[in-house]
DNA sequence: TTAGGGTTAG
């Protein structure tokens, strides 16, 4: 009898585990153990409870939770474990306060969840808090409970509490590496990344292709392709698979370090893509203005069978507006809702004002801001209006914009120097000197504008005016000299770009030492001739850069690449692939 | 009566 009753009982687990995370076959097990009065078993009950979270089911789970009695260490574990791997954040937290409610000791397992959907929230007191219950549970030094905090304090904008948790770890898994390298990386601290990855060796640790993953994502950040192309054989000896996410980060290291080339043999020799690989291409494409070579890539995407969503939306879209591809914009903007069913979102709008803007189309770019709802109406969308307004000197229109923003983020530096800018073309300088006054009231300073170049494998950077380079000198009398034979071959240097409030000699000089032209000016000096620059910078290249640049790539006879805060340039024979489409 | 963790791409 006992020997039938424990037989029966394994099927009707089977049968609940054949079920699968699938909530319509799951409801059918549920019912069919009511039925047949099985569904008091904690076993099934446990199982049944993962399977309605795996299915994403959380209201469900929610129910069947709420009707145990009296849940078991055991059904509180895979709970917890569930909704925290399955993305129910929110949910962890409440089982687990359920779960210490009702006084049963959580383990090791049961806090590396937790941490995880703290981490997952970015919730730092929560996490703070949870990390107290560690010490008092006497589980500090699990190392499994200490790579969770190390992602938690990594993920919550506290990359250096995670850099102690992880320096007092006695032993640190790989995953415990690659949490402190991804942290620093998604806290933009690229170099600390980078630092860590270096650091591994020392420590006789291996990396594998999730440290890879987040140190080439690091290695994006910077720009540095010597970087990038050094870590791509690092991956080749070391024999690690080529899976997917390690081929796409590869294209998106080599699409955002200038090389957008090999991004595509990478992104060709992938076998299997998905809906990421491709939009990285898409999107590494568009970066670099080649708007008909992304188009072609969504277009193949496509035939593939494989199913646009909406970041795929905003490659595309951004790809023809940085290429002047608008009439297909139009399209791939219509086909979004009706073919894919993907509801454009603020990112989408935001690429569409661009592109009607940049192409001169002003009146649709702000036709279309005005029929969005008003709580559509991010920044984002003014700035790209403003950008347009600047680019076809409508000053008018371009005033009303910059007051909308600043009205909108009234603490926003930028925004004042855009509208203090626009004041300056329209002839207005009494308004541009109060624009400064108000900014100089409200304690608001410009954000720095830097440059960086790689040479011999060792990063320079400069600022506006930078003299801290050992060879100031040197630079600078470079500098001058290059500027006086680009002026020869035609160049004029455009003051207005520059800060309005400085005299004319003065704007001259300040124009001519941009960190963008420095690091064009050492990089010349200091490479050999048929060496491609590749430059750095963290803001929007000035337009006076922008034309200087091009008549030095004339002189010199230097492919330039300049990636700046929106895209690529690449200056050759004294044009550049943004065709002033910037 | 039942399993098991923390890291990675657009």
């Amino acid at each position: 009898m006992e020997a039938k009753e424990k037989r029966k009982r394994s099927a009707e687990y089977e049968a609940v585990v054949r079920a699968g995370p699938n909530l319509r076959r799951i409801q059918q097990a549920h019912a069919h153990l009511v039925v047949t009065g099985c569904y008091r078993s904690r076993a099934l009950l446990t199982k049944l409870l993962t399977l309605t979270c795996a299915a994403g089911a959380i209201a469900y789970t929610r129910r069947i939770f709420r009707s145990v009695s009296d849940p078991d260490s055991f059904l509180f574990n895979s709970l917890i474990k569930a909704s925290s791997k399955f993305g129910f954040s929110l949910d962890t937290v409440v089982f687990y306060r359920r779960m210490l409610l009702s006084r049963i000791a959580p383990s090791t397992y049961t806090f590396t969840s937790v941490i995880k959907a703290c981490a997952d929230i970015s919730d730092l007191r929560l996490g703070t808090l949870v990390h107290s219950h560690v010490f008092l549970s006497g589980y500090a030094s699990d190392s499994f409970v200490q790579a969770a905090l190390v992602t938690l304090y990594a993920k919550s904008c506290a990359p250096r509490v995670a850099q102690k948790v992880f320096d007092e770890m006695p032993e640190r898994s790989i995953v415990a590496w690659n949490s402190m390298i991804s942290g620093y990386e998604q806290n933009g601290l690229a170099s600390e990344a980078v630092e860590v990855f270096n650091r591994m060796p020392e420590f006789g640790v291996e990396p594998d292709s999730a440290t890879f993953v987040s140190v080439l994502s690091a290695c994006s950040q910077l720009g540095s392709l010597d970087l990038g192309c050094w870590l791509h054989e690092c991956i080749v000896e070391s024999g690690i698979t080529m899976n997917v996410v390690l081929a796409t980060s590869l294209v998106n290291m080599f699409s955002r370090c200038g090389d957008v080339g090999r991004a595509r043999a990478v992104f060709d020799s992938i076998n299997e893509g998905n809906v990421v690989s491709w939009t990285a291409m898409i999107s590494g494409y568009g970066m670099h203005g080649y708007g008909v070579e992304a188009m072609e890539v969504f277009r193949r995407m496509k035939a593939h069978g494989v199913v646009p969503n909406s970041v795929t939306f905003v490659a595309a879209l951004s790809a023809c507006a940085h290429a002047g591809l608008i009439d297909e914009g139009r399209l791939v903007f219509a086909s979004m809702k009706k073919e894919y069913g993907v509801v454009p979102g603020v990112e989408h709008h935001v690429c569409m004002v661009d592109m009607f803007g940049r192409g001169g189309l002003l009146n649709e770019a702000y036709q279309f801001v005005k029929g969005l709802r008003s709580d559509d109406l991010v920044p984002a969308l003014w700035t790209a209006m403003l950008g347009a307004c600047k680019m076809h000197k409508n000053f008018d229109l371009g005033v009303e914009v910059a007051e909308n923003l600043i009205s909108a983020q009234p603490e926003n530096p930028s925004h004042y120097v855009l509208l203090s800018n626009m004041y300056a073309l329209a002839g207005r300088m009494d308004r541009v000197e109060s624009v400064r006054n108000v900014m100089i009231q409200r304690g608001l300073k410009k954000q720095v504008g830097y440059s960086t170049i790689d040479v011999d494998n060792k990063s320079y950077l400069f600022s506006m005016g930078d003299k801290s380079h050992p060879e100031t000198n040197e630079i600078y009398r470079y500098l001058d000299e290059l500027v006086w034979r680009c002026k020869d071959a035609g160049y004029a240097p455009m003051p207005e770009s520059a800060m309005h409030e400085l005299e004319e000699e003065e704007r001259e000089y300040a124009l001519r030492y941009h960190s963008e032209k420095l690091a064009v000016a050492f990089g010349l000096m200091k490479t050999g001739h048929g060496v491609t620059l590749r430059i750095v910078k963290n803001l929007r290249i000035c337009e006076d850069c922008h034309s200087a640049i091009k008549f030095m790539s004339i002189v010199m006879n230097r492919e330039i690449i300049v990636r700046d805060k929106l895209r690529f340039h690449h200056f050759r024979e004294g044009s550049c692939s943004c065709l002033d489409y910037w």
